[in-house]
DNA sequence: TATTGTTATACTCTATAACTATA
DNA sequence: TATAGTTATAGAGTATAACAATA
C-alpha cells in the first residue's frame, strides 16, 4: 500500500474531535474580540456586516430571536461600530451598516486569531485544499440542523 | 496529474469554512440538549462528567470562571441530573459526578445530533479518516488560545 | 499564604409575549 | 392581516471581587 493507512476512527471520535476544533476556533474568536472590547456576539454582527442588512435579516444569520438584534446593535451603536439607516423603499425596515472603525475593527479581530492562523497555516497547501473540499461537504447538510425551533 | 485538483482556497474562505462548519455544530448539540430540557452550557458539563470532576477542573474543562460553575451545576442538581460528593482526601473540594439520568440524557443528546451526523455519515471511510487525521493535526495548535485572559 | 468553593454584583445574551407603525 | 422593529420580562451565562473553610 502506498500511503499510511490511519487507524479508522469511530463516528464518536470524528464528533468529538470536530467539537474540540470548534470550541477552540471560538474560544480564539472570543478572546480576539474581547480585545477589542466586543463580546462575541457583537462581532459575529460586525462580521455578517459585509453589506447593510435589516434588523430580520441579521437575525437570521445569527440564528437569534430578532429581539436580541436590538440590544445588541443598540451597545454596537453606542460605541460607534454600526449605524442605523432607514430604508429607501419600506419605511418599516431599518438597514445596519459598519461604520469605518466597525469596518476595521472586525479586520483586526479575524487577523488576531493568532492559534487558529497558527493550526491552519501548518498545514501544506494539499492538506488545506483537502480540508477545505472536506468541510465544503459537510457545510450544506449541517447547515439546516433546525427540524424543530 | 491524476487526482482532480481543487483550486487552492486562502485563508480567508478556510478561515470562514472552518466557522461555519463549528457554528452549524455548536446549533445541532444546542437543540438537541433544549430537547432534554438542558442549555448548551449544561449539556456540555454532562459531556465532561465521564469521571468525577471538582468544581475548579470542570471550571477549566469548560474555559470559564470557576464562579460561574456554582450556578450551572446548582441548576442540573435541581433536576437531577448531577450529584456533589465531597473529597475523601481534601475537605476543601466537592466532586461532581453524572446521575444515572444524567449519564442516558447526555447520550441522547449525542445520539440526536441529527445534521452532524448525517453530515459524517456522507463521507465514505478515507474520506472520514482523512478529516480526522487533518483535524488532529489542528486541535493541539488551537487548544491553547489564551496568550491572554 | 495559597487554594476551593461560594456569594454578591453587574452586564450580556436568550426566548416569549405584547405593542406600534407600516405594508 | 401580516411584517418590521421595539419593549418588557424572566432566566441563564459571564467576569470581578470578596468571603469562609481548609490546606
Amino acid at each position: 500500500m502506498g500511503t499510511p493507512t490511519a487507524a479508522q476512527p469511530t463516528m464518536t471520535e470524528l464528533l468529538e474531535l470536530l467539537a474540540a476544533v470548534g470550541a477552540a476556533q471560538g474560544q480564539d474568536f472570543a478572546a480576539a474580540a474581547a480585545r477589542h472590547g466586543l463580546t462575541s456576539m457583537q462581532a459575529k454582527v460586525l462580521a455578517q456586516l459585509d453589506g447593510p442588512l435589516s434588523m430580520h435579516a441579521l437575525a437570521e444569520r445569527l440564528a437569534c430571536d430578532a429581539s436580541n438584534v436590538t440590544g445588541i446593535v443598540d451597545r454596537l451603536q453606542a460605541h460607534g461600530f454600526v449605524l442605523r439607516e432607514p430604508s429607501p423603499t419600506d419605511r418599516r425596515v431599518k438597514n445596519v451598516v459598519r461604520t469605518e472603525r466597525g469596518r476595521e475593527t472586525i479586520l483586526h479581530v479575524h487577523q488576531e486569531m493568532r492559534a487558529t492562523h497558527a493550526a491552519l497555516d501548518s498545514l501544506d497547501e494539499t492538506e488545506q485544499a483537502a480540508l477545505y473540499a472536506l468541510l465544503e461537504r459537510l457545510r450544506p447538510i449541517m447547515e439546516y440542523p433546525a427540524d424543530d425551533r
